[in-house]
DNA sequence: AAAAGTCTGTTGCATTTGCAACAAAAACGT
DNA sequence: ACGTTTTTGTTGCAAATGCAACAGACTTTT
């Protein structure tokens, strides 16, 4: 699947600015490899300059989920456990990728200078980091998988302006994010074709017809 | 429902300091009344100081979601939408309350004297909205109505470490927060107490035996 | 170029869930 | 203290979902 244009993009000034502020360690990963283990004392803030990553977790039983998935220029990191935690939280390498790494502190805390970008930059990360988990939510919290599929297709093409559109995740990843059966996802997917409201042929994707869900 | 001691608690010194350097304005209401519209031109940050709020969506069919509920010393405010936003999101208070409310601005850029309280201040409200999200999302990301009760009725019987405990919201409620259908929640409840998993009369809770999930 | 692995797409069947509707208990307001 | 509203608890039935299993397409690795 190839690599699109980011979610909520972070563009090139604020990545100088950030450099330039907390000045990053870079480091490189390859498909599969753990970027980062987000258990309690982790303290480490990311920014995915190449490459995909997931952020999941798996159960006992081996379901996998979704918890959010990283691309160009995502923020993640300190993602706080609520204090359950039996299963551990870890961002993978989807494929071959560069990330900055900084102390989370570093962030919170404001440089010398008080800069206005330092404040601009904590805020935009914050926002971004809410507003994943906030998407989220509202994609989880609907009760049928259609609902589900349809609020994050709704939202995706709201993002990118368009009526067409590719998914950031497989159909597969995807099944883990909206928390539910492939198969059944893929049925449903099969419904809304049939019933004229999208046309999907694999992570392609172009919204016919706007119902309320 | 009685109020419960609250799930993140903000203790006394952290309000004091709240106090000191925001100087919130203290508003009081009543049930049913909306204390903040979520929209995106929000700038508003609250306390609960006493009552509780639900911070709710409402789609076009009437389904209501509880995307978060609110005690004593609860954060809240700023939840970013993520921009599809079609459906409202307000928090309102489900019995009399007390509000204390600032400007997000001033939370976020630090004041004056780059005091150490108000750092661990913004550090102490951000951990406890972003564990607030982490934890529906880990609830909702259950596939079944089973996983999703025990997730949420072992992370409560952890938070107040104990076996026997009162759920911070209705039953009615609780079915809007983990987002299934009331009567299915219930017959999964009655389940659980057949099973001997757990035993439960209306909003109390005793855990009896802890499954993988 | 072949092999291994992943991803898409599909189906039958058992189970879970949602929906609609109702009754009793409890909480609330005046 | 009374009537009103909310909450808990239940059921039958239809619809949605999960599970298991399989096949072909596509990617990546060797």
């Amino acid at each position: 699947m190839k690599t699109l244009q980011p979610l909520t993009p972070i563009n090139k000034t604020l990545l100088d600015d950030f450099a330039a502020c907390f000045k990053p360690v870079k480091k490189n990963y390859s498909r599969g490899e753990v970027i980062m283990r987000l258990d309690d004392d982790n303290k480490s803030v990311g920014i995915l300059i190449s490459g995909t990553a997931h952020l999941i977790t798996t159960t006992f039983d081996g379901t996998k989920t979704i918890i959010d998935y990283f691309e160009q220029g995502s923020i993640f990191g300190r993602r706080f456990s609520p204090g359950t935690q039996t299963d551990p939280y870890t961002v993978i390498a989807k494929n071959r990728c560069t990330v900055w790494l900084v102390d989370y502190l570093k962030v919170i805390t404001p440089c010398e200078k008080r800069c206005d970008k330092h404040i601009r930059l904590i805020d935009t990360m914050l926002l971004t980091m809410a507003q994943r988990a906030q998407l989220h939510v509202e994609v989880l919290g609907k009760r049928t998988i259609r609902g589900k599929l349809l609020s994050y297709f709704y939202y995706l093409s709201k993002a990118r302006s368009a009526r067409t559109f590719t998914l950031p995740l497989s159909l597969s990843d995807l099944a883990d994010y909206i928390s539910a059966d492939r198969s059944a996802m893929m049925r449903e997917l099969k419904k809304l074709n049939e019933e004229k409201i999208l046309i999907s042929h694999a992570c392609k994707i172009t919204i016919l017809k706007i119902i309320p869900l």
